[in-house]
RNA sequence: GGAGAGAUGGCCGAGUGGUCGAAGGCGCCUGACUCGAAAUCAGGUGUGGGGGUGACUCCACCUAGGGUUCGAAUCCCUAUCUCUCCGCCA
């Protein structure tokens, strides 16, 4: 069994030099820049890493020189102090007021360049794992496996907007009265069937695959959404509250994974397994005209997201293991899918390799995705300082972060309501789901 | 929302302009003692970034960001967070 120990777990809790953080290795992007801008390449990464390396080389000018007169300054300023009689030291004290001044002046300068070069780096997406399948575009994803058989109707399947508007469980109409387009309104046994879903999915993963159950906040700050990589460079989509500096988390990646964010973590705590249930907001900007109908794109949606960190050795045996824990919900519920290893040009900004969980909708006769499983090496570790000490006496190391959803609930909605409808419009409910029903066996 | 107090290393806690990366204690590591352990004694014990093949060396960091000064943990300003009291509230 897993169990936070809190004293334990948090080692140390450094002050981090925050504004020097790095995306990708500063130190590999100098050392290897072909070898990066290849990599990027394959994501349709377009990348010319000259201008970086210009500025890193004169930023390390402009620091060894300031830190230079910085030595001087320390030294002089020594000397001062001891001289009793302060008229004797006025010349010195002339000349430091001068090397001040011009240490001011260097430093000026190299904040400018290191801006320059955060936000150049923080805009960078992370290198594809090695072993991510190389491709041009979201047809060279690899379909990995399939579990179960899409049943085959003796009547034309509806869509669920078509299932749950007839009996009366999901509301499309008074969701955009209420909110706008892309909001539900779930009544009666459908809210059930929601609030049923959450909790059999958080039970599941901390019950049986040891997960430690997370309910973290659902607004998060600008350090927050940077350390997992929405921003800088994806605020657009996401919601902001007026007057504040909150927004409002686009999935529960960003505050579990900025939980350690700072910390240094114990290799004996390793990994941490967490998982969350919250609501997601995503403003979808730039997805106009797709799925307007059903609750596959929604403003507002529920999901139960599995997160860990785990020492960098481990960690595709780990992404391997968090994919295998989503799937067993959807074999649970008995609803068939299939697994899509993406290929590097449709990875995420932050991800190293992404495996997607598609499943079968026969009202739209096809596979669609309801979860995704990342490893993200050690991009968001860097982003947001997450480190670990092999032991006490090692180095601080990044951890790597891994996530995926564990599942989506809206959508796993929609997945029960089209594969478990029946000839008479009601829908039958997996046989796992029935006691988070009250026993109930089907809707309708 | 109003009034006040505070934020120092893994933890506790000193420090109000110079030799302070920071006393002391706890914890931890190494060594001595021991059959072993405890106790005791001695030494060590932060992070990041430059430079050097290396021993090593320089710089920065006392919540964060600015400022004053030859010199700032220490003085000034701003922000954030924590605590106390009042008001309000699920």
């Amino acid at each position: 069994m897993t169990c936070i120990r809190p004293n334990a777990t948090k080692y140390s809790f450094p002050q981090q030099n925050v504004k020097a953080f790095s995306m990708l290795d500063v130190k590999y992007l100098r050392e290897n820049p072909e070898a990066a801008e290849a990599r990027l390449k394959t994501r349709g990464e377009a990348l010319n890493l000259s201008g970086f390396r210009a500025l890193d080389e004169k930023r390390r000018a402009l620091l060894q020189t300031s830190e230079e007169l910085k030595a001087l300054r320390n030294k002089v300023s020594e000397e001062i102090s001891r001289i009793k009689e302060k008229s004797q030291a006025q010349d010195r004290i002339a000349e430091m007021r001068e090397v001040s001044q011009r240490i001011k002046a260097l430093d000026d300068e190299l904040k400018e360049v290191e801006e320059a070069l955060g936000i150049f780096l923080m805009t960078v997406p992370n290198l594809p794992s090695a072993a991510a399948p190389v491709g041009a575009s979201e047809a060279d994803n690899v379909v990995v496996r399939t579990w179960g058989e899409p049943q085959a109707f003796s009547f034309a399947p509806k869509p669920h907007w078509e299932i749950g508007e007839a009996l009366g469980i999901l509301d499309f109409e008074r969701g955009a009265k209420l909110a706008g387009a892309r909001f539900t309104l779930y009544r009666g046994a459908g809210a059930r069937l929601e609030r049923a879903l959450i909790n059999f999915m958080l039970d599941l993963h901390t019950g049986r695959h040891n997960y430690v159950e997370m309910l973290p906040p659902f607004m998060v700050n600008r350090e927050s959404m940077t350390g997992t990589g929405q921003l800088p460079k994806f605020e657009e989509d996401l919601f902001h509250l007026d007057g504040t500096d909150y927004f409002l988390i686009p999935t529960a990646e960003v505050p579990v994974t900025n939980i350690h964010r700072g910390e240094i973590l114990r290799g004996a705590d390793l990994p941490l397994r967490y998982a969350a249930y919250t609501p997601c907001f995503r403003k979808e900007a730039g997805s106009y005209g797709k799925d307007t109908r059903g609750l596959i794109r929604q403003h507002q949606f529920n999901k139960v997201e599995l997160v860990k960190f785990v020492c960098p050795a481990d960690s595709y045996r780990e992404l391997e293991a968090l994919v295998a824990d989503a799937e067993r919900v959807l074999q649970l519920l008995e609803i068939p899918y299939r697994v899509v290893d993406l290929c590097t040009a449709d990875l995420g900004f932050s991800a190293a390799r992404t495996y997607d969980l598609e499943v079968w909708l026969p009202g739209q006769n096809s596979y669609r995705e309801i979860s995704s499983c990342s490893s993200f090496e050690d991009f968001q570790a860097r982003r947001a300082s997450i480190r670990f000490r092999e032991d006490d006496k090692a180095k601080p190391e990044f951890v790597h972060t891994l996530n995926g959803s564990g599942l989506a609930v809206g959508r796993t909605v929609v997945a029960i309501l089209e594969n478990f409808q029946q000839a008479d419009g009601t829908v039958t409910i997996p046989e796992a789901l029935r006691p988070y029903m009250g026993g109930m066996e089907s809707i309708g």
